[in-house]
DNA sequence: CCGCATTCGAACACAACCGAACAACTTTCG
DNA sequence: CGAAAGTTGTTCGGTTGTGTTCGAATGCGG
């Protein structure tokens, strides 16, 4: 498993240190390369900080360094580059979660995924007495759970990367409901391989709820659409709607709405507030319980 | 500095210091990172102070100290209002959860209960590969979950109040595993009506894992002592070991020993470390990989 | 093979930051 | 009132991150 945190591990790396290696991963998984000079020009600092930062990545198996510069590391640091990018792109999730939360009124049974856009859409998701909703991610069951709705986390293991109940048991609770609709996420989307997915364990679980539900929304931004990843879940027709943003490629899209999925895309127009359930307007005066 | 909260009467000491430490905790939730000089100067207090916070907050797991500031902990956004509950916990509890900790230690597979002592004995629990802990708390679930060690999750419906797991599914879950020792809390404690619980669906888990644990240690502070709620989860005699602090009424400790549990009382002197998720006496090696 | 320009990294310098220790102050309790 | 405990500010020696210098190493074109 690559540890996600070890960027972070130098002793007591400052705020700027580590979002600087961040930037140096994201470009190398991005064009394969990086040159000091240029690089420590971009970011105004010394070249000599930049050749510290590779070393240090180096040392950790991020990338490889080079005369010049570093290159990638073939086989490991895609994922991670991807994580630390992922934190970035709220804009889009945040707006591709509020469209799809339009697309849940009303519902009463619903199966929420893993993944950060998921999370965005629980926390825009509109709470009803009546709206029961399963989830295997303790942070959406966490965030949903303090709501005015019935909340079911499904249990079993609990993986480390991002607080995920898998394996059997969680299988075997998620064989004890029914879903109106599904809301997943995906590690990538595309008419070719439909929707894929980078872990084995989501991939099963996501492959069931699929299964028992009787419509399946898939909330993917840009970056996904088109991708695959190593996990196969169901062919892309499985999906009846899919929201995304923008950014997703036109040609993509084209070809899914052929395979019969519904395009949604989701602009800024609709700038719906939260639904959070406490607003942080209370800001000076801090909570004065008990 | 004319203190803002001498208006309130503070009714215990150090009021304003957690005020300011959920202020800490919420401005890290919300932009992931912090800032000594700019906080210090933000809320008027000098940088030493807040060093001296965020450093309590990362002994007990709440975020990760940087140079120069803070940043979030994996544990991220577990509401913040749950995820701060343990900062208004008296140091007995604290004190409590260190004890209980060292009782559990070299043992494999534990059920932790629910209540804040329990959330904050998993916080001090030492983290081994080879630990399964099981749980129907969220909160102690994304605790240990981002730790070194496999944790299940109980799953069920997620109660609204402290986050818990409860109902059938749970139960079911349950009843997949055997426990060598159940750490449990308890709404009240006495020799006269034994484990009580305020709520029955927690009972019914309780009394669960109880029957499916070799050795039950229930911790208790010492204001359940002797005190008795509404739902009777098991007689004192199933308790093997009572974990409480120096302010439980000596008669009732004499009563319960009486019946065969044994009574330890957690004091201070044990100034054991904090065991946070990560170790740090990597300090000089770098390359030794979690 | 030899120069030559570029890059690398150890060493040093400096500023920012950290934490232990102490002092000043407040609150609690006898 | 006085002792004990808790909280905050200050000082100071040590640590960490970054820039600079400079000799050594590397790539490249004869």
């Amino acid at each position: 498993m690559s540890d996600p945190d070890a960027i972070h591990r130098s002793p007591r790396p400052g705020r700027v240190a580590v979002d600087r290696r961040h930037l140096i991963l994201e470009r190398v998984a991005d064009e394969q390369t990086i040159q000091v000079g240029e690089f420590a020009r971009e970011l105004g600092v010394s070249e000599m900080t930049i050749r510290r930062d590779i070393r240090l990545l180096e040392r950790d198996g991020f990338l490889r360094q080079t005369y010049g510069g570093a290159t990638a590391h073939l086989t490991r640091n895609l994922d991670v580059a991807f994580n630390a990018r992922a934190l970035q792109h709220s804009r889009e999730k945040r707006l591709i979660a509020i469209r799809a939360a339009t697309l849940v009124e009303g519902l009463s049974t619903v199966f929420l995924g893993v993944g950060t856009t998921i999370e965005q859409f629980a926390r825009y998701l509109h709470a009803r007495p009546e709206l029961t909703a399963v989830t295997p991610s303790l942070v959406t069951a966490s965030l949903l759970g303090t709501r005015a709705l019935r909340t079911v986390a499904l249990g079993g293991t609990v993986r480390r990367d991002d607080l995920t109940a898998v394996g059997p048991i969680a299988v075997a609770t998620l064989a004890r409901y029914r879903f109106e609709v599904a809301v997943i996420g995906a590690g990538g989307f595309s008419a070719r391989w439909g929707l894929t997915e980078i872990s084995d364990d989501e991939a099963e679980i996501q492959r069931v709820a699929i299964a028992r539900a009787e419509r399946v929304i898939v909330l993917a931004d840009g970056s996904k659409v088109g991708r695959a990843a190593t996990s196969v879940v169901a062919p892309a027709e499985a999906a009846h709607t899919l929201v995304t943003d923008a950014s997703a490629p036109a040609a993509e899209l084209a070809a899914l709405r052929g395979l019969g999925v519904n395009v949604v895309i989701a602009t800024a127009d609709v700038a719906t507030g939260p639904t959070t359930h406490e607003d942080k307007t209370s800001r000076g005066t801090p909570s004065t319980r008990s």
